[in-house]
DNA sequence: TAGTAAATTTTCCGCGCGTAAAATTAATAT
DNA sequence: ATATTAATTTTACGCGCGGAAAATTTACTA
């Protein structure tokens, strides 16, 4: 590319022989202008790299092309490999995204949510806190921005809502775990979202369905440190003798890793060939899941399918707006992924 | 608050009694206004909660207050913590960050380092990809932007360069392994960015240094699914016999956990009791390393003196100007963290 | 070749705010 | 009370672009 830096628009413009105006719908649509001026402007854009000044452009959009993300907590992976799933989907789309993690906390949430308002994004892909949002101010915004709820469920907030059925999921594993062994207890944490009392509920139906007396164990704990909350809660309950089955069907993957690191300290032996003692499944199939010894038996969500819904969802609120009728919630199906633990 | 919307600060001047050019220098720094103003502008901000327009405000300041944070792969948990605490930071400066995933692809670096530019940032806090990225393009951004590599360094680039001395640390662990057991051999994959190129001499030197033969395994792989490489190289390792030597030192954690996966699945029992037969060591101290099975013995970065040193250094420079002369790299310590693998 | 539709250019306005300079007002000192 | 200084207001301009309307050119059809 020449030397020479182009300053704005107007001298692009010249530059590339065509007028500002057409440089200007050329950017938003390089298909709205002829197959001539599009390859003059191309072919000035390789000599001058320019690009039209992302404040100036967002300021004079009806409607900026941002799309938000926001996940709870951007350290676990799963949330990770969301975000950057959904990133895709909305760049494919022409969109750009802006991911922000709340870091566990409301008062981060509260603040990526006025920050997001102040981007006047066209839509916003929203996996709340859960529990611990502020609905109020989560309910505002949705009023103020098309956003799609995604993983963690808020009842009647937003436009709509993405995530998996854990009333088919966890059934699933009891189900299996039922018939290759004992009948699980459940362990859990105090639920940060819905997905947890939906899971503990889904667990305690199936197995009552199977004519197996249900079993929940729960441990204290705070915060987002899922695998320290499974840990030391799981070496109390092993301490306390208060497993009542050698099968533990836990709340989440995280929450399963701590517990197997629980068990491996106190000296018992998990997985399901004949010298272990203990089975432990999971659920969500946390990309480290495979990698801890013992593999982990779990419950797989689909990634792909709950970030392309999802986006694809949100498109669909911008191009036809937000319908004032009910909340269209998509469930999608996990998938038992057995390994070795379980 | 008030129901009433205020659409632009002209407005919200209006209400709150005072000029807009006074809002104006308001918002940019709440102390260079008379007490008695500021206070009549802080009520009116309770009525009505206004905030200035994002672009609007972007496109009019000689410099924003912008900073942008890289990462190359935010679904690794180090660097979503390094990530955590260095926007933290910035926040408390008063920069507004913005985080991005370079998702261990190139184009996807170089995407992000335009979609910066057009950002105008006021500095950039950058973890490269390390050796995969395109020197070029990134030696281009350094020259526009105020840029400080963190973690993985590119020789020569940037206005500083801010991480682990891996020539102190490495020897750290070394020197342990070899006081209490059979001397390491090293496990590593293609590096993906210089440390683990330092990390390999550091081994190479510290061994020589203390009479032994060093040994490195190189196993095969791409991207950065380092378990998987570590886990597969592992068996082929494992099955092989072309284990040298029954301590391993991976080049980090996330290898090291693939390979006590392999080890695992391999019947070889993994840790520093006396029916173990095989010691594994890591590098990097990752939030998940506290809860492998054994908890993995491993060097610490201190996340904190990271985070807080790049951050004030870039502050320095945005301040001060990137002074002309040589420049300069702060390494921190590492601390060896003993736990039950090694 | 005239006729028509599509694409492009011209012209112009506005977005919401930063910022500089000059005029005014308020606070403080003498 | 007057001079001095600091804070504020007024006025005015510009940032770089989107977008609408009208004028013009271009491409295509018959």
């Amino acid at each position: 590319m020449s030397g020479q830096k182009i300053r704005n628009m107007e001298e692009f413009a010249a530059k590339s022989g065509v007028s500002r105006p057409t440089v200007s719908k050329y950017f938003n649509d390089p298909t709205s202008v002829r197959k001539s001026t599009r390859e003059r402007i191309e072919e000035a854009l390789e000599r001058y790299n320019f690009r039209p000044n992302l404040y100036a452009v967002n300021q004079n959009r009806r409607l900026t092309k941002n799309i938000g993300i926001v996940v709870p907590y951007v350290a676990d992976p799963f949330f990770a490999e969301i975000a950057r799933t959904i990133e895709r989907r909305c760049i494919d789309a022409g969109f750009s995204p802006s991911t922000f993690s709340s870091h566990g906390s409301v008062e981060h949430e509260i603040e990526i949510l006025e920050t997001l308002r102040s981007m006047r994004p066209a839509g916003v892909l929203l996996a709340p806190l859960g529990r611990a949002s502020d609905r109020k101010k989560v309910e505002a915004f949705c009023d103020d921005v098309p956003t799609v709820l995604v993983d963690s469920n808020i009842e009647g907030l937003g436009a709509a809502f993405i995530g998996l059925d854990n009333f088919q999921s966890v059934p699933l594993m009891v189900e299996y775990l039922c018939r290759t062994g004992e009948p699980p207890c459940f362990f859990e944490m105090p639920p940060v979202n819905p997905n947890a009392n939906k899971r503990r509920s889904a667990y305690i139906q199936s197995m009552e369905r199977l004519g197996h007396t249900p079993h929940v164990i729960r441990v204290e704990g705070q915060g987002w440190d899922f695998e320290d909350i499974g840990y030391s809660g799981g070496l109390r309950v092993l301490d306390n003798g208060e497993l009542s089955s050698r099968t533990v069907l836990c709340s989440n993957d995280r929450l399963a890793i701590g517990f197997m690191a629980a068990a491996y300290e106190r000296g018992i032996r998990v997985g399901i060939t004949d010298e272990c003692t203990l089975r432990i499944a999971g659920h969500d199939d946390h990309p480290f899941s495979r990698f801890t010894c013992p593999s982990l038996t779990t419950i797989s969500q689909d990634y792909d399918a709950i970030s392309t819904g999802s986006v694809e969802t949100l498109m669909n609120f911008i191009e036809d707006g937000v319908p004032s009728g009910p909340r269209s919630d998509t469930l999608f199906d996990g998938h038992l992924v057995m390994r070795s633990s379980a």
